[in-house]
DNA sequence: TGACTTTTGTAACCTTTGTTACTGCCCACG
DNA sequence: CGTGGGCAGTAACAAAGGTTACAAAAGTCA
């Protein structure tokens, strides 16, 4: 754990901060699909990736989602940095996109921490900046985009964060992910297919141009 | 200053950092309407509210607006906060909505206090947490709604806001910021003094209950 | 193989939203 | 007091996206 703690974290943090990472947080793998936070669940520990991709999803009451944004190695979870210091629930629903390696750390070494190591510190407001300027990324998309520009760019996401340009999806799980519907996925991936961009096949979308 | 700086943070901040604070902020005041901060603009300074609101607008490359959220007295501006520390150029605007008092806190004590006062660092996580949840609120109204009930929303915002049942707006106004047209405004603020939720004038429209 | 399920393609239609155009109204100001 | 500019109402139309329905293709499994 030390190792793969180090080679992601290593300039980042100050030694005397990774000798107690390394004692107190928990070395965690997760399968791609599986949940790690659900919506309204009591926040006990945030994550620092290792490896691997998280999606984080956002549901109103009638059960519509919306891909909120991914976290990559290097990354936390600044909804839980949040959910964490106010004691509340979560607000956001966080899946495995990959196989995922992960360090939880208890939340009551926070507010310590914090205090104690200006990396530490210096870390989490860094997240709070890349969070926040993804969710106005979120926001650009939904506000300004038509939906044949946000599945574009949904695809480009998708393969730049699986490294693959390959898309193991099905229209339906894509339409869920934009919160529209699948008939307008297929709609749109079709226009595609036929400028050239993407070639279509059963559960995966091979990206050739975009 | 003093004065209103303690009624508003005073059990917030402890005494030394109110000190500090009065020593180093900047009084300042501005009128409703005035810009207080353009996209693309460096930071120099953070703004803690004392009174009146701030409205905070994203803007796409095409010109077009959208209104993200308010600061109200007791907030400050994560945004700021973030591209201080990131040393980067503002991604939004910000627009006295009502004439506002604020104190100007210089960015290079940000870092100290974050490192000395625990009650500012709290201060400082409390503020991201508003603005993370303020951004999911927004990102379900543009996501899940539809244009009638984000009018609705917008409105009550509004009201609440200003604590005046009577918006002094256009219809033209409300369409910049809630991104769509004034003909489509006009039609659903009709629609809603059709069914008594609201009385609309030249410039401005009364709300009886929504 | 044959029955069944899942996924995709597509047409037809509807709703919502955006656009254009024109009208009348109100108000400020010369 | 009249005229010009900003504001609001409305109709007619266009475009985007959502819905329903159905069929064909591809995979699954007994």
């Amino acid at each position: 754990m030390i190792q793969k703690l180090k080679e992601n974290y290593s300039p980042l943090f100050e030694d005397a901060l990774l000798t107690e990472i390394e004692k107190i947080g928990v070395y965690k793998e997760v399968a791609e699909g599986e949940k790690l936070m659900e919506i309204g669940q009591y926040v006990t520990a945030m994550p620092l990736l290792i490896s691997g991709a998280i999606k984080i999803l956002r549901e109103d009451k009638d059960g519509d989602e919306l891909l909120l944004y991914f976290l990559e190695k290097g990354d936390t979870c600044a909804m839980t940095l949040s959910c964490c210091l106010g004691q509340t629930k979560s607000e956001i629903r966080a899946v495995a996109e990959l196989d995922t390696q992960l360090i939880m750390i208890p939340i009551n070494k926070m507010e310590e921490w914090t205090g104690k190591y200006k990396s530490w510190r210096n870390f989490v407001f860094e997240s709070y900046h890349s969070r926040l300027m993804e969710m106005l990324d979120t926001i650009d998309s939904i506000a300004f985009l038509k939906m044949d520009q946000r599945l574009l760019k949904y695809l480009q996401d998708k393969i730049k964060v699986t490294n693959d340009d390959v898309i193991q999806s099905t229209h339906q799980e894509i339409a869920y992910e934009l919160h529209t519907s699948r008939v307008v996925v297929s709609r749109l991936l079709k226009n595609l297919e036929n400028l050239g961009k993407i070639k279509l096949n059963r559960n995966s979308i091979q990206v050739i141009s975009i």
